[in-house]
DNA sequence: CTGACTTTGTTCCAACGTTCACAAACACGT
DNA sequence: ACGTGTTTGTGAACGTTGGAACAAAGTCAG
């Protein structure tokens, strides 16, 4: 079912009017379906692991998987590997494993990844010149459908076959492209004012690379890639196992303080 | 102190996604000390955000800051914030608040940013390069000690000051630079031969921009960044709120198309 | 010095996530 | 057809995280 979206009004190509049944309903969450959308955070956030490794899969030409092989190749533990896929339904055979490919369609159209997804760029600088030409946007119905910057050295510029519009004219390409997700790779001062200006176009969806925490409405989702976080956090485990060590040490065993 | 003006974006190329692999092998095993390393991996994660912010007020000149107000600036609540710190030692002033300098101190010491972290970037490719020239990596006590590539017409050129070296001397770099931290920015076939190559060298942390789901020994630290999966995370969060939409739009009120 | 006010650090509890363990379900060999 | 072996899906214990509320501890005005 290909479902388009475009964000102007309502869409109604491929709605079908008429039934009742109006289940999910409450405003803000959410939950009380039997089957219906209940899904953990945590899960969703293994979901594409789990689709990674059943591509690979599919192309190693394997037909059937267990939970105990998968769970080894995503790197968890099958307990929670079994009660993750459970919230998406009875996908799997007892006595046999998962379909590999019938798994792969249905964690993906779980995802949403089985229709279109326009993202806009904003910033082309680096990063979102080298985020342009990642191959991993393409490749599962995620679809670079613009560039912006506010360089007038960059803009008119053609990178990865796309030419970088004026800033000034963001509004006009979110309307014109429809694109549903943005993506945030400028320079930390203007994140926020690029972000507002994403969100009173119609943009709900936001990924972050600017290392500032954006204030948004909370019908917008942002994430955040934040390198310098990772690396802090690294620090902090790496410095615990050396402290550790030289507990450990019977030479050092009481030396503390001391760093590397 | 100071002001360590952080942070332009990052940037991710061509290879995003990884793994990681946290288990219960991450030990935490002293606890005897007043000041317990228990520390919450939770809390772990969110440090590096409120350093950030800390590192804005002392810039603004502020010299002392509220649970409130910090919990605000990094957009989490003010009781997971001081619950968070607590964890630290009491470095508030009841009544008053928290001396922006001083705390941004603490943090910084218990992530343990007062040292220097060596770190290896194995792969310049588009998103190595990048990584090489970023700004937050110099800024907080990471300093980029060599990059290595296997590419002929890479090894030898100069990039952000650094000479590439061979991935075949990859372990006499670690030796030599002593190393501590390794950023995997290669494409996904070679990651895990690499990665195997840094842990027998001596590397025991690992960021991973390559999507592949690494194996490692227990006593090594991956940490992921994939642009891929927050994408999909996101395309997912945005499925759930059109269809929302659609359910609670008086006119298509119940089409219930593709769900389940 | 005293009392009122502010803010931290902590305690209690509810919600969420993970792991264990096992019955139900299925394939397969005999 | 029937028992045996395998694997899923799930109920229940367990641990972790988040949020409200509050007493302790400090400041500040007078």
């Amino acid at each position: 079912m290909t479902d388009r979206r475009t964000d102007l009004p309502v869409d109604v190509d491929d709605a079908v009017l008429g039934t009742h049944r109006t289940e999910p309903g409450d405003g803000v969450d959410d939950m009380t379906g039997p089957t219906s959308r209940g899904i953990p955070e945590a899960t969703v956030a293994r979901l594409p692991i789990y689709l990674r490794v059943l591509g690979a899969l599919a192309d190693a030409g394997t037909r059937t998987v267990s939970s105990d092989e998968l769970a080894a190749l995503a790197g968890v533990g099958s307990a929670k590997l079994r009660r993750d896929l459970s919230h998406l339904g009875s996908y799997g055979t007892r006595g046999v494993g998962y379909d590999v490919e019938h798994l792969a369609y249905q964690v993906s159209r779980e995802l949403g990844l089985t229709q279109d997804w326009p993202v806009l760029i904003v910033g082309v600088g680096n990063l979102g010149s080298a985020l342009a030409g990642y191959a991993g946007f393409a490749s599962r119905g995620f679809r670079v459908c613009a560039l912006v910057d506010a360089d007038p050295d960059v803009i008119g510029t053609t990178v990865r076959g796309l030419r970088v519009q004026p800033a000034a004219e963001l509004e006009d390409v979110v309307r014109h492209t429809g694109a549903c997700i943005g993506v945030l790779a400028t320079p930390a001062p203007v994140a926020q004012r690029m972000c507002d200006r994403l969100v009173s176009a119609g943009v709900r969806s936001i990924l972050n690379f600017a290392p500032v925490v954006l204030t948004v409405p909370a019908d917008v989702d942002v994430r955040k890639v934040d390198l310098s976080m990772e690396l802090q956090i690294l620090a902090f485990k790496e410095q615990r196992k050396t402290s550790k060590a030289i507990a450990a040490s019977p030479v050092l065993g009481s030396a503390a303080g001391g760093v590397r």
